[in-house]
Order: C-alpha cells, then structure tokens, then sequence
DNA sequence: GATGAATGAGGCTTCATTCAT
DNA sequence: AATGAATGAAGCCTCATTCAT
C-alpha cells in the first residue's frame, strides 16, 4: 500500500537532514546548534525535522552511528587473512591510506562536546562508554592477533595499548578542535606517535 | 571609613565566590551550570555576585587564570638552578610527588567543555590559544634547557614534544571525564607515557 | 463498480474508527486525546480519518450523537401504553434495570471535558444547549405524563424535578470521574436520591 | 537585610497576578488560559510570572487554595458552641445568609475543568481527592453534631447525605457552567435540594 | 479513497543580565 | 555594596490540519 516512491523519497530526506546538521554542527557545535539552525539548513519545516528525529540528541547520534559504522567497516575485514596488522592499525588510526596526515574529523570536536557536556546525564555516558569498549575492542583484537603471530611484541599489554590509541586520537581531536589550523602540527605528532607505537609494539621502522 | 578593611572584605568574598563557583563547575560542568547555582551555592545575591564577575564567562576565566598561575609556580623555579630537568617535567605532569597517579583536577572537564564549546567564539579561541602557548612554552623550556644540558637526547624537536605531552594530558583529561574512573586506567597508561618519553629524551629508567 | 459495497464497507470503517475513538477518549479524556492516538487504535492513515471525520469535535459529536440515540430509544416506547412511568424513570437514570448500580457510562468523564473545556465557544456552548434540553424534555414528558395519570403527585413542577434529575446524575458522573471509584459510594447515594424522588413524586416504596 | 517594602511589594504582587489569572481563568477557562494571557492581563514580563508561580498548575493551585481557605474559614466556627446546625449547613451551601440564590462561584468552572481533564494524573488526582475528602468533613462533623444533639435525624448515615451535598453542588455548578444562566433554574434547584436535606434530616420547615 | 510527509502556529520554560531601591 | 524583582530573548516540543501522490 505505501508507495515505494514515499520509502525511497524519506530515506534521502533523512540523509539530506542528516547532511545538513553535519555542516551545522560542524559550523557552531553541538551545544550552539539549535533545532532552528537545521530546520533552516535542511530547508525543512519544524514539524518535518521533528517527524525524523525526535529531538536533537536523538538526531546526533544517528551521526554518530553513521561515523561507527564506517569505522568498523574499516577493520571489518577478517582478521585472521590480514597480511600486516600494523598496516590494519594505521588505516584505522589514520584513514584508508595508513599515513599520518592532515585529515580529521570534521565532526569530531562536536563528538567531544557532546560527550563532554553531557557526561552527568546517565543515558549519555553509558552510551559514549559503549561506544569507547566497541573502539577500544576494535583496537585491541588487532594488537592482540598481532601479539599472537609475533608481528608485535607483547611487552605491553594489548589492551592498554589500545587505550592509549585512543587517549592519542582524543586528544589530538581535542586540540585540533580548539586551536587553530597550524598550532597542533597534527602531522608531526602523529609521526613522533607512531615512533611511539613502534616501540611499544617492537615494530621496525618501515 | 576604613576602606582597606572594605578593601579585604572584598577581596575574601571574591575568593568565597570563587570557591563555590569551583565546586559548582565541578558538579555540573561548564555548560549546565547556571548564575543561579553559583548564586545559592555561594550564598550571595544576584546583583552581588554581578559586582564580582561581569558574567560567567568572566568568572570561569578567573578560576582558569588560578589553576595557570599555580600550575607556573611549579615551573616558576629558576631553570638553571634545577638539578633533574626530568624530575622537574615529571612533577609539572603529575603534580608535586611526580609520580604517575590518579589525581587529577576535578576542574578539568569543566575547562575543556569551555573551550570546546567556545571554540567559535573569536575572544575565547584566542583566550584558549594563549594558554596553550604559555603551557606549550613552559613544558619546551624544560626540554630545550634539558637538551642543552646534555640530560636528554635532543633525537627530537623540544617543542614537537611538548606538543606531544600536552595532547597525551588533554586526551587523558578528555577520556577521564568523560568515562567513569575505573575505564581509563589513568595511571597504567600514565606509565605507558612515561616511558616512552624515556625513550624519546634518552632518560635512563630511574 | 457497484457502489453499495463501498458504502457498506465505509459504514463499517466509520463505526470501526468511532469504537476505537471511544476506548481513547475513555482511556486519555477529550482534550488529552490526540488524533494520532485515535489513528494507530483505529489502524487508519491520519488522512485516512480525516476523511470520515474533519477534525475532533467532528469525531467527538458523533459519538455523542450515538449515545443519545440510544437513550432517546429507551424513551422511545409510546408513553401512554406504559404501565409504571416509574418504572420508565427509573430505567431511564439508571438502565435496563433500573436499580441503581455502579454501572456509568464509561465516556461521561468525556463528554464532561468536552462540554465543560468548550462553554466559550457558541458552537459548541449550543450544542451543549440543545442536548440538555432534549433530555431535560425526555424526563419531563414522562414525569408530566405520570403526574396526568395520577402515578404521580403533582407538588412539583415536572421540569424542575426533571431539571434536578440531571443535575444529580451530573454531579454524580463528575465525582465519579474525578474520584477513584470507592470514594464516590455511587450506589448509596443512587439509593438515597431514589428515596428523594420518592417523596417529591409521592411514590410509595416498592 | 532584604527590604520590608520589598516584601510587602512581593505579596501585593503577587495578590495582583493572582486576581488577574482569575479574570483570565473565568474568562478562558483552565485549559484554554495560558501564562501569555497571564502575564498581558498581569502586566508582567513572561520571566517575572514564573518568578512568582512555576508554571500554570501551581498558578491554578494557588488559586484554589485562597478558596479553600476561604471556605474553610465559615466553618471555622466551632461546632458546640452553635444554636443551629442547620442554618450553619445552610450557611456552608448558600453563603454568608444562608438563602439560596444565584450567585455562584465563577470559578467554579475552570475548577471542575481543572479536576477533570486531571483526572489522569496521579498528582492532580490525589490532589483533588484530598479536597474532596476535606470539604466531606466539614459537612460531615456538621451533620453528626447536629445528629448528636437530636437536631436532626439519624436515618440516613450523616456522610453519605455529605456526599450527596458535593454531588449536588458540583452537579449544579456542572450545569451552570455549561448552560447560559436562565436554563439551569438554580435557585429553583435550590429550593427543592433544600426541601430534599430537610427530609433526609427531618428538619421542620423553617 | 487512502496515505503519510510536511506545515507552522502555539505553548511552555529557562536563564543571563539589568536596574530601582 | 548589596539586593532580588523584572525583563525578554531564545530554545524546545506538540499537534491539528493540509495536500501531493
């Protein structure tokens, strides 16, 4: 009964709003963004947006969910076929082609925000500590498989490793976010961090 | 008459506020906390606490000009006379015993939500980069005299690493806050670190 | 093609929804009651109901409608072929019966709302009007009629006693929707308010 | 510290906006009032009403509680020192001289509006119970006085005839909400209810 | 006839800040 | 200096109703 046209057609409105948040929240943040700065962005009725996503959290953590979602794609591939872990812990960390550089997350200084500003709401913290283990897990079944075929050393623990991926992308995310362009010298840090891994991990220079 | 009594008076009730604004930031984060909190929790009125502080920015810039000074009070010491630029480096990261712990300033989570959600705001964003600068300074002095000296390996640029410790202590903050305490593993990871920037200065494990 | 089906099955769509409508005004009263809430108990598309019905006070009406309908018929049997108007009256306050009981009319909390939240608006104010004085003349036709006949005795005038009949049930239909059941001693009072009649109609118990 | 004036001021203010949301809620009923109507016929800035009351409920609740109180204070009689329960009941139904006559109440309304479209929130439920349960015992402990000192008659059980006195106030108040003035016939009405108490009370026609 | 996406008016509430006393 | 009442902009959300398909 309900046309297929009607199906179709919500999907791509929903990605349209969705796409259009993204620039809003890119441009004023999470907690300044305001549900009339996406209805004007999406060029969308308030009513309508409401008829998509509930509320703004709500609207937000479809964009996260996507963002995961691609994440895990990423190391979704079978990890046992995986030639070099460390060249899987690269892409991960740094994007399709496993080099430090420049490219960052638009979106991610309204993540930390988000997170940040609602981390004494219950629903919100569970919710980024779930999402925390998910990456932490995706980090430290590499390092463990690589521990395993010797293609890392297992001085350190796989898991405390993987936490300090993190702690190193966050806060990297973090100053990126607050500082402008040229301060962090994301590139060079990123270089001295894999220096780091190296060594944690036993790895020779490439 | 006496106007130094006034005169002290005032500066107290200031310190008062300042102390109640602290616990109240502290509980509610930067963002959620209201004039009215503060208020109450500082038993003064509305007006009064206006004679203060022209706004909340105003007053949480105040605490964050506080934390500043003591935390350059640790570094305050004359560079020269300093025996161990290790030891000074580990104090300034981990407060006075300079041992890897779990304290933490209970502010900052708080002072990241400030400038991450200002991070758009012109006079915040350069509010936030000079604070950067004057941290960044700090730490590259200790390094660069610490090179000079022959104390540490001078393999890497002073300031690339007091860029690399200032992300490694922000995303630890960011993380911290943002998770609940027993996740982050705050002092493995503190000592996961520590090692590496061993490595990176050529510091012998004491 | 033929037509009649079609009339049929709208028929049966329209009663469909007006069943539905009547478990949700009963379950949520008038005004908390939304459409949407009478569209998924309904299962019909929001233009779906729009079609059987131009907006809540049009739903709402008809089943006001269909309540009085089904009181007139009770009333409807010829009055002179009636051997006890008591007996008329008494099936008339209180149904088939005619013992008071606890059974009410579980839409009366409704209908209250709905003539109580709407006696500024002329349409409906009239609408209202109109109503009371239909039952008004129901109750006044059988108790002039029994007053004739001698059933009754003619201290009162029929229309006032006939005026405080509804006011009564009024009153009781409100407390009991106001009140948890238990509290209002609904059939106590019923037999109370029969003993009353008794008296100002001189009726001697049965 | 805080000004005398100031609180003398607050109570007038408050007094003020109290007497206007009566005119608004007699004029637009409960539902239909909102705190914009408030505020424009307060005169007062949308910020200052909730100053005063946190949102309309609480408004509204204030209001019933002055009538209340009111109400409560004409019985404050003490019971044993009365020469007549009678006209005391009278007095409690009718108003000050005890006749019956047409004034009313013109809030009434909105406060059976109050209590019905409430009637789903435990809150506003209980709370109207509690009402409920506190003008039962003020009629009450006056029928039982009167039953006690043979000023009236036993047979009926004294808090039922209370509640039958509710009923029939809320049942007129009901009507008169909803009908215009000259159909409900209240002191007609009311005349015949008092025929009605002196039955159930054996009161000799004064 | 039916569908349900879209509209937008309308209500509620919060809070930083001002200002008369 | 201190007080706290008052202001009003700004956000959030709901819902009856319309209309293109």
């Amino acid at each position: 009964m309900s046309p297929r046209v009607s199906r179709e057609h919500m999907k791509q409105r929903r990605a349209d709003i969705m796409e259009a948040a993204t620039r809003i929240f890119i441009k004023h943040g999470y907690e300044h963004t305001t549900m009339k700065h996406i209805m004007e962005e999406a060029g969308i009725s308030r009513g309508g947006l409401y008829q998509y996503f509930s509320n703004k959290e709500d609207l937000f953590e479809a964009l996260l969910e996507e963002g995961l979602t691609e994440e895990a794609g990423t190391a979704g591939v079978s990890l046992e076929k995986v030639e070099s872990h460390w060249m899987l812990l690269m892409q991960l960390i740094f994007g399709e082609d496993g080099h430090p550089d420049t490219r960052m997350d638009p979106l991610a200084p309204s993540k930390l925000e988000f997170f940040i500003t609602g981390r004494n709401d219950e629903r919100r913290r569970s919710y980024g500590e779930k999402r925390y283990e998910l990456v932490l897990s995706i980090y430290n079944e590499i390092i463990k498989a690589g521990q395993e075929t010797g293609e890392f050393s297992d001085r350190y623990d796989s898991e405390l490793l993987a936490r300090s991926i993190i702690t190193f992308v966050d806060g990297l995310a973090l100053d990126h976010a607050i500082l402008s362009e040229k301060k962090v010298r994301l590139e060079d840090q990123s270089v001295l961090f894999v220096d780091y891994l190296k060594m944690a991990l036993g790895v020779s220079s490439s």
